[in-house]
DNA sequence: TATTTAGTTTAGTACTATCTAAACTAAGTT
DNA sequence: AACTTAGTTTAGATAGTACTAAACTAAATA
């Protein structure tokens, strides 16, 4: 029946969420900007961490107002991420979302997915850089060679000192 | 004589850039931005960490192609930064910019303004919410408050674990 | 098989952030 | 004192990003 049909896809009439999932949407989505990822996927993760059902689109778009659009395509990127997990509920078509509470496993799989893969590309690029400038010698000045180098040796350094300390690091949050 | 003042604002015909050092401009670049910074400030910077020479707001704009008004808001961030100095050459009446080489000293004073901020940024907001679930413990179900409390005991925890590693990062950069 | 529903993809919109142009201030030069 | 130049500030233009609406795919139900 068309009537009928069209009413399931009515907005839920739930109550607003406390206060204090509010805060934590914010700060995840704060988050979540500052890591370069978009705040409505922070957002959503935040609103999954302190739910005490799994959520469908649906509720999650109902709950921060976000379009199904949007939705989709972050739960799929929180779930790649390992952030987020499907889980089927019995009588129920639709997906449902829960969050990962192990962020402990987060953070570290975070620092080998981001934080190593920068330090490795800094890495890389310092070296193109000396080796450009090998390449470029002929049409510097003695002089401007001269002090490029020398500034690239500084970079190097830097750069050595900052690739000790990744294995401190590793075993701090292993 | 007006004609020949007009000549003195042309474009100054320099050479182009070596590519080493557009390279470092493109770093530089980029890593101003994951650090929320204006990619043209990150250019700056660049630019004058491998210039040979002192480089007026003129020069730079002719480097980057970037407009009085962008170099002058961007110095000024890159000095109160200090991560440019302003040297007076004399016979000379414009400001003349060098980069600051130390980028340990930077780093070391980075992590006091930027990062440091940021966990007890974090670490406020978090105690913020459990004091708002306390307040709002009425107005939730018994099961959903209890779920709620256990999740932020659960952040609490990674929090005061991160909290550990702040002075051994201290140590360790300076 | 036709219809309904869930989820994905995409084209377009709305918004934000960065840059420029130009007006303005201040200071040096003739 | 008038003019030129250097640097700052701001209003507006531009470019880039994130979101939505709607078309589309796929799958379940009747």
């Amino acid at each position: 029946m068309a009537l009928v049909s069209q009413v399931t896809t009515r907005k839920t009439d739930s109550k607003p969420l406390p206060r204090v999932r509010l805060e934590l949407l914010d700060v995840c989505g704060r988050l979540a900007q500052a890591l370069n990822f978009l705040r409505s996927v922070g957002e959503i993760y935040g609103l999954l961490y302190l739910s005490p059902n799994p959520m469908s689109a649906q509720e999650i778009g109902d709950a921060i107002s976000l379009s199904k659009g949007s939705i989709s395509t972050g739960t799929r990127q929180l779930l790649s991420l390992g952030c987020i997990r499907k889980v089927w509920l019995q009588e129920e078509r639709k997906d449902h979302f829960v969050a990962v509470l192990e962020l402990g496993d987060l953070v570290r799989s975070a620092y080998g997915s981001i934080f190593k893969v920068r330090a490795d590309n800094a890495e890389r690029r310092l070296n193109e850089m000396v080796e450009t400038l090998a390449e470029e010698k002929n049409d510097l000045s003695q002089e401007e060679h001269a002090i490029i180098k020398d500034r690239l040796q500084r970079l190097v350094k830097l750069q050595k000192r900052a690739h000790q300390f990744l294995p401190i690091i590793e075993r701090l949050i292993k």
